[in-house]
DNA sequence: TTATTTTACGCAAACGTTTGAATGGATTAG
DNA sequence: CTAATCCATTCAAACGTTTGCGTAAAATAA
């Protein structure tokens, strides 16, 4: 009853050859002959042999494991990705060491530290919000665990990342509503300080420069992401002498509070205002007028673009050179629910 | 600049000593003295040593890694679950191997095939949704793999588990739709064949009892949870002679498409109909009228109550008795929005 | 003092796999 | 017919750690 799982030892006693024999033809070794290849993979099949990972792991020194550390795994942007990343290192052989930030750095310190203790090969990294510094990522080169960025990267020179081009699809958006005859576009961006922000903002702006339309600053607010700031946010537009018709939002969810919020103050949704956004969510599903269009981000490809990167680092040992990869962003419009 | 990582041997040759001492010592093994205790682990902190997990799981010929398989990591519930499943297990020194079903039961028997030949030591499995045979996880009792079931648990008389106690929530439910004045009230349930869907049933029926009310079947109808069956349901509902004056929505999802149907038919929310739910999910934060109070499931205490009763099956080889943890659900109210 | 126990450490095997080097036998070249 | 070459296989070491057993020296008991 008590299974021991079978070694390469008992299918060398039982066919009369060396564990080295066994080993070889089971990994196509030229030097075996065809004929043993073939009787030990069919007594390999037999036994139900199956290699022991740890043992392998331990004698080529490789622990076949990349950290993945992510600000929250209920964000459903990181869960699509996490599941991606998953996907292809298991097929690739590779186990991930999850760890999540809480959107601390404090947190995050302590998993990079716990992560390095673990021997992962490589460490696929989405900063928490208000990481500043990233010396605890950086400090790994000594160790040469190579650290790829993922969506959420540093402003940093030499680094591996893998994000996705918001501006284009910012663009898109600002385009989308001139299509359908807006000519006062408003922004309810997130927080200056964040490079998302910041390339929201680009692509605003040169939409409105590719469409010889002149930019109105006021027409970009700045909010904290939170319902309370988005409201305000959008009152401050609404108190414009220059109203807009329409508004792209940071996200999904502030153009969900903001829905909200008009719709408290007596606005008709996309007939007074419409709303278009960023993140293509699953939330907009769920609510009563999701935005008119939302940017992809494809979390799904950004993982996998990723995690593949990355392998691709620690296999081929290229310290040297540094891999960004951009995906474009593509505004999808939602088709009128009812 | 190539630093190998140190290793106990290192720290031998320093002090004088055999590798066995110091492995002893950094074990704090009672026949090592005090003195050479204390010089070992200064020595030890001084090379920056770590211990090579792949030596020690080789050695030891456990693996220290637990499988969880999942529907969908991309729903809330199971990001919040498996988010503390990876907490308590980073701290017990065990690893996380994840894999997803996406619901598909094929994809189910890969993985736990897959998982079996991983060598994890135990499997945590939340059943894809139309499971119904179980053989590929009854098998793994043949590897001494224990299998703990959690929240999807198929309907065995032994196995491990761990749920959540959806009638009590369910009665709760209907206990503050009657406080509040409600009489006729409606049930809008999953698939029958789910045993989420009986356990909702009987906790409503319990209720009216409980309240010396008498059931009417007419009330309750089932539905595919999908926005088209939700429809369905509603209008089933309202075709009555009996109308409701309030819905029991099997989840949140369940209750937003109910919700934007009835505003669509022009009955007013809160007034003409109102609305409670299970799941307590982040999205009621986001929709305009989200229902006024969810039944909570407690995701992350589920899923910490999981790992730890596996790992204590696994650590004790307790394979003789079931573990059966059954958590409470809880009636949570929602605070009203501006 | 001698016998016995205790204390503190070392020796060596073991875990399963991979891999460079060695070996013997068969084949080919000269 | 000998020498060189090649093929198929074996040998043995190595990876880092743990642990049962052995053994000196020190402490205690007689």
């Amino acid at each position: 009853m008590i299974k021991k799982s079978v070694t390469i030892k008992e299918i060398a006693k039982e066919l009369n050859l060396s564990v080295s024999t066994i080993s070889r033809a089971l990994h196509d070794h030229p030097s075996i002959s065809a004929a043993t290849r073939l009787k030990v993979k069919q007594m390999a099949q037999e036994l139900h042999y199956e290699p022991n990972q740890a043992a392998i792991h331990f004698q080529k020194g490789k622990t076949f494991t990349i950290g993945v550390i992510l600000p929250e795994l209920s964000e459903t942007f990181f869960a699509e990705a996490l599941s991606a990343i998953e996907d292809i290192a298991y097929k690739r052989g590779y186990t991930i060491l999850l760890g999540q930030s809480h959107d601390d750095e404090e947190k995050e310190k302590l998993l990079a530290e716990k992560m390095r203790a673990h021997r992962v090969e490589g460490l696929i990294v989405s900063l928490a919000k208000n990481t500043t510094d990233y010396s605890h990522f950086e400090q790994l080169k000594k160790y040469h665990i190579p650290v790829l960025y993922f969506d959420r990267i540093p402003p940093l020179k030499n680094i591996h990342h893998v994000s996705c081009n918001i501006e284009t699809g910012s663009t898109e958006a600002v385009n989308y509503l001139l299509k359908q005859g807006h000519r006062n576009i408003a922004l309810i961006n997130g927080p200056v300080s964040l490079l998302a922000s910041k390339q929201r903002k680009e692509g605003y702006i040169t939409a409105l420069q590719k469409n010889r339309l002149k930019f109105d600053p006021s027409l970009v607010v700045n909010c904290n992401l939170t319902e309370r700031g988005t409201r305000e946010a959008l009152e401050t537009l609404l108190a414009l002498k220059r109203k807009p018709s329409a508004v792209i939002a940071f996200n999904d969810y502030v153009s969900s509070y903001a829905v909200k919020h008009a719709i408290n103050l007596g606005l008709k949704i996309n007939e007074d205002i419409c709303f278009v956004s960023f993140a293509n969510s699953p939330i907009n599903q769920f609510i009563q007028y999701p935005p008119l269009a939302s940017v992809e981000q494809f979390p799904a490809i950004q993982g996998q673009k990723a995690i593949d990167t990355l392998l691709d680092i620690i296999n081929n040992h290229t310290e040297e050179a540094y891999y960004r990869v951009v995906i474009n962003s593509e505004l999808v419009e939602h088709q009128k629910t009812g």
